[in-house]
DNA sequence: AGCACCCTTAGACTTTGTCTAAGGGTGACA
DNA sequence: TGTCACCCTTAGACAAAGTCTAAGGGTGCT
């Protein structure tokens, strides 16, 4: 455990937190100037082996981290401004795919996703 | 409607079809030896602009492109080699989230992605 | 034939992410 | 305390995917 992995784990913390990597540099930065975007490509990689966090590509540009690593969730997206939040619906989308869909995958996953316009570009 | 445009949309053709811009481009090329990258990366823009083609991002690496448009459906990925299927899960996951995990945002769509191993990467 | 329009082309440019070689700090051991 | 090895960090080169721009060329209209 650095001062590197140190800044980096604190600017990952908190609820609906989905940070690019380079908004992740950016707010290290901030804490301790030398750190290095390797180092946070580095570290953010280990995270993610570590299972401590997740990866998000809700769209197709920069991949986002997601420290909300230990509680199952899924996102909702603005189509617009991009802004993302954590939601928990109900139901499993598991038992909803039958045997005939697998194709004889060995299916383990699900992801979700939610696309919509949020509060503010709807009333824009 | 150019040779070009025409043979874009031939090369994305059938089911369970999700190429990649530069994949595309290679298909089209064989084709027509002339064509260039600008011409297929703006004739996917329009198709999908359309709506006759659904761009897939199941992972961080390049869009996917999905001829598939007019029936909805998810997207099954092994984990390994990256090979999709389309899938209709039974449910309507939209139903699945309340008001309370909308956040006030207007929901429209939903996307499903399942992942697993397919048959020949899970032998393996 | 001349012209305007727009599609296409080639390539430069941008963004995101990975890789590599060199530098430096920390603990182990004498 | 001095030396050493190890591994993390750094800076920058590199790679992949996609966008942008300026110039070239076909097509149809007049």
């Amino acid at each position: 455990m650095t001062a590197q992995r140190r800044v980096v784990a604190e600017v990952l913390d908190g609820e609906h937190v989905h940070l690019t990597a380079d908004e992740v540099h950016a707010r290290a930065v901030a804490k301790l100037p030398e750190i290095s975007r390797a180092t946070v490509y580095n570290t953010l990689g280990e995270l993610v082996s570590l299972g401590e966090v997740l990866e998000v590509t809700t769209d197709k540009r920069a991949k986002r981290y997601d420290p909300n690593a230990h509680r199952p969730h899924h996102h909702l997206v603005c189509a617009q401004c991009g802004s993302i939040r954590d939601v928990h619906p109900t139901g499993n989308p598991l038992a909803d795919l039958p045997d005939t869909e697998r194709f004889g995958f060995t299916v383990s996953d699900v992801e979700v996703t939610y696309r919509g316009l949020c509060p503010n570009c709807a009333s824009a």
